[in-house]
DNA sequence: TGTATACTTAGCCAAACGACGAAATATGGA
DNA sequence: TCCATATTTCGTCGTTTGGCTAAGTATACA
C-alpha cells in the first residue's frame, strides 16, 4: 500500500509527468535538460526527480559533474511497472508531451545550448 | 494531460485507495459504508468521494436517502480504467486490503448496524 | 408539518507540497 | 590550488490538501 501510494503520488504532478514522458522519448537526460524544458528553478527540478527515485519510478548515474536520469526498469508486474506503462499509454499522443519533445529536440541539438555545454550538434 | 492528472491525483491517498478497493469487493457502498470502514468524519468521506467522481474513478447513484458509491464503468484504454486496472491489481493482495474486507464483512451484515440501519442481516 | 437520517457544502486549522534563492557538495579543468 | 559548473540540500513562503465541526440540503416517515 506504501509503495503504490509512493507511485501514486510521484504521477501527480504535471511537471513530473512531462519529466517521465520525456525520458521515455529519450532515454537519458540531465536535470539541466529537463530544467530547460519544464522551465523551472534547478533545485525544484532536483526535488521532483527524487520523488520519482524514491518511488522507484527513475534511476540516475553519475557521470562526470551531470547526473543522468532514466526511466527505471523494475521487475514486470510491480507497481512501477505497470504505472509506468500506464502513464506512457495515457500520454504518449498528448499535446503537452508532444510540444515538449519538439522543444527538447531543439534544445538537445542547439550547438550554442542554453544549458550544460556538453552537448555536441547532432 | 489534465485528466490524467485528475486521476493520479485521485489514487494518490490511502483512503481514497481503500475505497476504491472495497468499491472493487463489494459493487455498492454508501458514504456511512466508507465512513465505518475508513474511521474518517462523514464530511472527509464524502469530499474524498467527490474527488474520485470527478477524476471519473467512481459513479453514485441515488436511492432515497443513501447515495451509493460504485467504481465508474470508462471505456476501454481511457486512463480511468486503465488506473482502476492498475489499483486492483497492486492492492489485490495488500494486507490492508484484506483488512478492510474483513471488516467490510462483518460491518454490512451485522444486524445492529452501528451505521445506517438500512441494511438486513443476510 | 415536523423530525430524524444521510449526505454535501462551508469554514477553519494543521500538515504536506511546490516554488524559489542561497548555501553546500562534487567534479573538472586552468 | 582556485575557479567554474552541475546538482543537491536547506530555509522560506504561498498554495493545496486532508481532517474536523457546524450549517445546509434532501428524503422518508410519523
Amino acid at each position: 500500500m506504501r509503495n503504490v501510494l509512493a507511485v501514486a503520488k510521484g504521477l501527480s504532478d504535471e511537471g513530473r509527468l512531462r519529466a517521465l514522458m520525456a525520458l521515455h522519448a529519450h532515454h537519458e537526460l540531465c536535470v539541466c535538460d529537463l530544467t530547460s524544458l519544464l522551465g523551472l528553478a534547478t533545485a525544484t527540478v532536483s526535488r521532483h526527480m527524487s520523488v520519482l527515485q524514491r518511488a522507484e519510478l527513475v534511476d540516475n548515474r553519475k557521470e562526470g559533474r551531470w547526473v543522468y536520469y532514466r526511466l527505471a526498469s523494475p521487475a514486470p508486474n510491480t507497481p512501477q511497472a505497470e504505472a509506468l506503462a500506464w502513464v506512457r499509454k495515457c500520454l504518449h499522443d498528448d499535446p503537452v508531451t508532444r510540444k515538449d519533445q519538439e522543444k527538447l529536440k531543439t534544445l538537445l541539438c542547439s550547438a550554442a545550448d542554453e544549458c550544460c555545454d556538453k552537448k555536441t550538434p547532432n
